[in-house]
DNA sequence: AGCACGCCGACT
DNA sequence: GTCGGCGTGCTC
C-alpha cells in the first residue's frame, strides 16, 4: 500500500483508513473526528462492542457502505507513527507474507501503548463434572490433567486443548471450570508480576486543527550531545556501556579501541547524520521488561533489546548492530514469521542507517551476501579474541563403535579422563533432552507415542514420566505394554542427556557431573544461576543440550565431545550442518582464549567424510566452515497447511497440491520459475491433535517470490477450515 | 476478543 | 421437530 506523506491530513467527517492490531488483514474505514486527523496518528476506534487501538493509515478505501462508517473514538496522546515506520511495517509484511495488522501488533505491543491486557482471572478446574461429556470437553479436562490445574487464560486453554472458545465458555457456564484470580500465585508459568490495570494512554479531546500539518514536536536535545560521536559512544546501547552484561573474551561486538579504520569510516557516515543506534541481542526467551522505557528512550536515543526492539519508534536511527547475527532465536517462529536480522537490514535501509551484523560464525546467507559484495566484510584484528585454534578430530565410529547401550566411545573416554586429571572441564554435547527418546515393548515392538501428536514420547527419568516434546503432555511410564499387555518388557532406547549422565557416572564415579537442560530448572533465573555455578568450575563434566551454546562462557572448558553429531546432519533439516558448526564454534570457540588453553573437540560420528564435517575439521579461519559447502540453493519457502482436527479436513488440506485449480496454481508458479513439491505429511503429521501437511517451493534467487506466492495463494482452493502459513525463509524445513 | 449464525447429531 | 454443542466468520 502506498503511503501518503506524513503531512497528509483529513478533515472532520472524512473517511479514513485505520489499521488496527486485530486479526483483520486490511485497514478499516472510519470517519475522522471533529478536529480532523493526520496520517500516522494513533487513534482509538470502535470495533464491534470494543474499542481498539489503531493507526491512521491513509484516506478511506471505500468499498464499505459509507453511511455505516463509525466515528474514530479518540486521538491518543502519542507522537504519530512516522512514515518510515509505516513503510517498514508495510514492507516487512509484504516480504514475510504476514498480514499487515499482525505487523502493527508487534509495533504496538509494548507497554504504554495499546489496550491493557484485561486483568482477567485465570480458569481453573472446579470439582463439578460436566452434565454431558463430549469429545471436545474431554480434551479440555485432559489438558488440565496434562499441564496441571495451574490456571489458564481462556484463549490459552482453548489452544492447549485444541477446542474453540465456545467449549471453554460452555464449561465455564456449567461451573466445571471456574475463573479465579490467581495470576500472582503461579509458581513459574508467569515470571512477571501482575501489571497495573490502567495502561491505556489517556484519550485527549480532538484538537482544533482542521487541515493543518500534524504535530511535529520539538524533541528535547539528546542527553549526551556530541557533535560527532564515535560509534562506540552514544551509539551503543546503554546496557553495554553500563557494563551490565559481562562480555565473553571472544566478544564480537564492536569494541572501541579495536575497530578497524575501515569500520570507523563506514559507520561514522550514517552516525554523523543520525547519531542514534539500536542493538539487537538474542532473544532471552522470556518476556522483556522495560519495553515501555525502550519506547520512550528510542524516541530520543539508543536502545538495545531482543527482536521486539526492531519495532521501537527510533528517530534519526543511524546504526543497527545485530549481535551474534547467526543465532537462531532471531527467527520468530510463530505468528509473524520474520527473521529479525533481515528485518533489521530492511529497517536500516528505510531509515538510511548502517547495519553491523556481528558474528564469529556468520549465517550462510550472511556469508554469501558478503562474498557477493552486497555486504562489506569487516574482520576484527586477529589478535582480538584470537584463541589458539582448537584441535579437532573426528572419531570414525565404523572403527570405534562403542558397545550397545553406550554412547561414549573409547577415544572420547580417554580424552575426558585426561582432562579430569588436568583439572579441566569437559562438555559432552547431546541435543536430546530427557533419558531416552524412545520407549518400546520388546515383546511386540510397540512404541509409546503421544495421543495428540504423531510423536514418540520421551522418557524423563528425573520426573519419572513420559513427555511429549511437541505438546508437553505427560504420562506415567507403563510397566505393561499398552498394546500387548506383556509386563516388564518396556525398554528405553537411544540416548538423552539424562542417560548420558548415567553412563558418565558409571565411567567416572568420582567426577562432578552436571546436566544442563532447559527442563531441569524451575525458572529462567534458576537456570542462569545453575549455569553460572557450572561455568565457574562447579562441575568437571558438563552434559548439555544446545542450551550450553546460548552465549555462555565456560572458561574452564577445554574439551567438547559431540555425541551423535551426525544424526542432525542426515535429517530433513538442511541447516542442521550449519547449526552444528556454529554450535561447536560457539561453545568451544575463541572463548578459551582467556585461559590460553587449547580446546579440543571431538566429533563422534559414523561417517566423517560428509562435507560439512570436513569443513568443520579443516576450518582455519572463523567462517570457513561455511565456505564452499554447497551451491546457493536459491530460496526455499515452506508452506504449511493446518487441516484442523478432522481427518477429512486434513485430507482436503493435502489436496492443496491436487485438483484443477491447484494445478493452475502450480503452473502459475512454474511460469515464474518456481517449483512446488508436495504435499507431504509434515514430519510430525499431527501436533496437539491437528493434522498438518507441508509443501516446499524452490525458487531461484531472482524470482519475484512474494508476488508469486501471493498469486498462488489466491488461485489455490483453500478450504475455509484449512489454514495455510507461508514461511519465506524457513530455518528448518519442518 | 467476543458475539451471532448455522450446521449437526441426540433426543422428544 | 427441537435443542444443545460446536466451529466459523465478522467486526468499518
Amino acid at each position: 500500500m502506498e503511503h501518503p506523506t506524513q503531512d497528509e491530513a483529513f478533515a472532520p467527517g472524512a473517511p479514513v483508513a485505520v489499521l488496527t492490531a486485530e486479526p483483520i488483514d486490511r485497514p478499516l474505514d472510519y470517519r475522522a473526528p471533529a478536529g480532523g486527523l493526520a496520517v500516522g496518528a494513533f487513534v482509538s476506534v470502535p470495533l464491534g462492542p470494543r474499542k481498539v487501538l489503531g493507526v491512521v493509515w491513509g484516506p478511506g478505501q471505500g468499498g464499505y457502505a459509507e453511511e455505516k462508517l463509525r466515528d474514530v473514538a479518540g486521538l491518543l496522546d502519542l507522537p504519530p507513527m512516522r512514515t518510515e515506520m509505516r513503510s517498514f511495517l508495510a514492507r516487512a509484511a509484504d516480504y514475510t507474507l504476514t498480514p499487515l495488522t499482525l505487523m502493527l501488533r508487534l509495533a504496538t505491543r509494548a507497554p504504554g501503548l495499546g489496550e491493557p491486557p484485561a486483568a482477567r482471572p485465570l480458569l481453573r478446574l472446579a470439582d463439578a463434572a460436566p452434565a454431558r461429556m463430549t469429545e471436545a470437553r474431554a480434551r479440555v479436562l485432559k489438558a488440565f490433567e496434562a499441564y496441571g490445574n495451574l490456571g489458564f487464560a481462556p484463549a490459552e486453554l482453548a489452544q492447549l486443548a485444541g477446542v474453540s472458545g465456545a467449549v471453554i465458555k460452555g464449561l465455564e457456564a456449567q461451573g466445571v471450570i471456574r475463573a479465579r484470580s490467581s495470576r500472582a500465585t503461579l509458581p513459574f508459568r508467569r515470571s512477571t508480576p501482575p501489571r497495573p490495570a490502567a495502561r491505556f494512554p489517556p484519550i485527549r479531546p480532538p484538537r482544533r486543527r482542521p487541515c493543518a500539518s500534524p504535530s511535529r514536536r520539538r524533541l528535547s536535545p539528546p542527553r549526551c550531545s556530541r557533535a560527532s560521536p564515535a560509534p562506540a559512544r552514544p551509539s551503543l546501547p546503554r546496557s553495554r556501556r553500563r557494563g551490565a552484561r559481562p562480555r565473553p573474551p571472544g566478544a564480537r561486538a564492536p569494541a572501541r579501541d579495536r575497530l578497524s579504520v575501515e569500520f570507523l569510516d563506514r559507520v561514522e557516515g550514517p552516525l554523523r547524520r543520525a547519531p542514534r543506534g539500536m542493538a539487537l541481542r538474542r532473544d532471552p526467551g522470556r518476556p522483556q521488561a522495560g519495553l515501555a522505557r525502550g519506547r520512550r528512550r528510542a524516541r530520543r536515543g539508543s536502545w538495545s533489546g531482543a527482536r521486539s526492539a526492531l519495532f521501537l519508534p527510533f528517530r534519526q536511527l543511524g546504526l543497527i548492530v545485530v549481535d551474534e547475527e547467526h543465532d537462531g532465536s532471531y527467527k520468530q517462529e510463530d505468528g509473524a514469521l520474520y527473521h529479525a536480522r533481515d528485518m533489521a537490514v530492511l529497517r536500516a535501509s528505510i531509515e538510511g542507517a548502517g547495519v553491523v551484523l556481528a558474528s564469529a560464525t556468520p549465517a550462510l546467507e550472511t556469508w554469501a551476501n558478503a562474498e557477493a559484495g552486497k555486504y562489506a566484510r569487516l574482520d576484527l584484528p586477529e589478535r582480538f579474541g584470537a584463541a589458539v585454534l582448537p584441535h579437532m578430530a573426528a572419531i570414525d565410529l565404523r572403527a570405534e563403535e562403542p558397545q550397545r547401550g553406550r554412547w561414549i566411545s573409547e577415544p572420547l573416554e580417554r580424552a575426558v579422563t585426561e582432562r579430569l586429571a588436568a583439572g579441566e572441564q569437559s562438555l559432552l554435547f547431546l541435543n536430546r533432552r530427557g533419558y531416552a527418546p524412545l520407549t518400546v515393548c520388546r515383546a511386540c515392538g510397540h512404541q509409546i507415542g503421544c495421543e495428540n501428536c504423531d510423536a514418540r514420547m520421551v522418557e524423563h527419568r528425573f520426573r519419572q514420566r513420559l513427555v511429549c516434546h511437541q505438546c508437553g503432555a505427560t504420562k506415567p511410564i507403563p510397566l505393561a505394554c499398552p498394546s500387548c499387555g506383556v509386563e516388564g518388557r518396556m525398554t528405553a532406547l537411544g540416548p538423552g542427556v539424562e542417560r548420558l549422565a548415567e553412563e558418565a557416572e558409571a565411567i567416572w564415579p568420582d567426577a562432578r557431573i552436571a546436566i544442563l537442560s532447559s527442563d531441569l530448572a524451575r525458572s529462567a533465573q534458576a537456570l542462569k544461576a545453575r549455569i553460572d555455578v557450572i561455568a565457574g568450575g562447579g562441575a568437571d563434566i558438563v552434559i548439555g543440550t544446545q542450551l550450553v551454546s546460548k552465549g555462555h562462557n565456560f572458561p574452564h572448558l577445554t574439551l567438547v565431545g559431540v555425541i551423535d553429531a551426525d544424526l542432525g546432519l542426515q535429517g530433513g533439516d538442511l541447516r542442521a550442518a550449519e547449526k552444528t558448526f556454529q554450535l561447536v564454534r560457539q561453545v568451544a570457540g575463541p572463548r578459551g582464549a582467556r585461559s590460553r588453553r587449547r580446546a579440543s573437540r571431538l566429533f563422534k560420528r559414523t561417517n566423517p567424510t560428509i562435507p560439512c564435517i570436513q569443513a568443520i575439521l579443516s576450518a582455519t579461519t572463523r567462517a570457513s566452515g561455511a565456505r564452499g559447502r554447497r551451491p546457493r540453493p536459491g530460496r526455499r519457502p515452506s508452506l504449511r497447511a493446518h487441516g484442523g482436527r478432522h481427518r477429512h479436513r486434513a485430507r482436503r488440506a493435502a489436496h492443496l497440491g491436487g485438483g484443477a485449480r491447484a494445478r493452475r496454481g502450480r503452473d502459475l508458479l512454474r511460469a515464474r520459475d518456481i517449483d512446488l513439491y508436495g504435499p507431504a505429511p509434515a514430519p510430525i503429521a499431527r501436533i496437539r491433535g491437528r493434522h498438518r501437511v507441508r509443501l516446499l517451493a524452490r525458487a531461484p534467487r531472482s524470482a519475484p517470490l512474494q508476488g508469486a506466492l501471493r498469486a498462488w495463494l489466491k488461485a489455490v482452493p483453500v478450504p475455509s477450515a484449512v489454514r495455510v502459513t507461508v514461511d519465506v525463509d524457513p530455518q528448518s524445513f519442518f
